[in-house]
DNA sequence: GCAAACAAACCGACCGTACGGTATCTTTTT
DNA sequence: AAAAAGATACCGTACGGTCGGTTTGTTTGC
């Protein structure tokens, strides 16, 4: 109570701005820039102080990591609203969201907590969950064979993107005939 | 001293010991496990000897990089004839190759050459070049856009295996369905 | 109402170590 | 002899983590 006037000593702020701060710096620089220093500074915040909030570094990876599942499950609610909940409408809410969208599409923080995901198999693991609880919500909806494949294929497209720039690959297209896929 | 038991020198030898070593450390222990001095210990052979083969880090996962492509070429040209080049037969021996082969499926020493395609850029663009290259020899067989969906579907199992394990993807189903897929 | 006492937030200098790389010397091959 | 192959010792540094201290905030005793 009374935070309105006491500008010092907000943990919970310096918390957010040290899991923003660590995103975007694997954003900028991938994953090998997000050392405890950097975040820290550029977080405005020491190195002591940053592992006051964290007790290792990977708990600050773990943090991000939770962070971005949170906002990855708002996303697809949010499109999924719109679709109205129709047969394949997980399956695409999860194209758009992973193609295409703002938040976690390509060039998004996201890529680099992906790959994270993929070298750390703690992260692996926890992902894997995430998905097959989330699927778990969507089995009458999105449980035909088709439709696994089409979700493996738009893991294939993004690994493809961020691993070998938009060479060779057109990813609109892709994203146009994985949604149509869910249609047929 | 005595030259009846003292072998000759063969530095091509040497030069694939090192290259098999590493790879077969990068089985064992990941990414993380390929240092330098480890992969000079695992291969009989000092830092400084390894250096003699190799200018640099980078220079000796390029190798390994390199080395693993020619095997997947091979490999592929092998069930290639099997399947006497009708429509889609490159897209179903890049299936059996990396979801069931014994050289390149899961639990195959190029996973872990996989991740480091995944976090290195410079060897994503490579992989990239070989698909591209690869794919312009097949377009005739295997240049359906439902062919290019279930490619990217075999990255996405891929992935997700590797990533985290076993858990929750039958792979082996996944295989049956995307084969039926280039079936038509 | 106000200090003393305690606790939480934060700082910054320091440490151990793992790792890539180099410089130089010895041995082998031609 | 000279070049190539390989061994040994060493260096620089980046990074995760620790630790004692200082500042800021809250509770308690009077």
């Amino acid at each position: 109570m009374s935070e309105a006037h006491s500008r010092k000593k907000q943990p919970a702020l310096i918390r957010r701005l040290i899991l923003d701060s660590a995103v975007d710096l694997a954003r900028q620089e991938g994953l090998v820039g997000v050392t405890v220093e950097a975040v820290a500074r550029a977080a405005g915040v020491t190195k002591g102080g940053l592992f006051h909030h964290f007790p290792s570094k990977q708990a600050l990876i773990q943090g991000m990591f939770e962070d971005v599942l949170q906002k990855l499950d708002a996303e697809i609610d949010d499109i999924l609203e719109k679709d109205d909940y129709r047969p394949g409408s997980f399956t695409r809410a999860y194209i758009e969201t992973m193609l295409s969208g703002e938040e976690f599409g390509l060039e998004s923080p996201w890529s680099a907590i992906g790959v994270a995901t993929i070298s750390d198999p703690s992260l692996g693991l926890a992902w894997s969950h995430w998905l097959a609880a989330r699927l778990e919500r969507h089995v009458e909806t999105d449980g035909a064979p088709i439709l696994e494949v089409v979700r493996l294929a738009v893991d294939g497209a993004w690994l493809a993107h961020i691993s070998h720039g938009k060479e060779g690959l057109d990813v609109a297209a892709i994203r146009e005939q994985l949604l149509s896929l869910t249609r047929g």
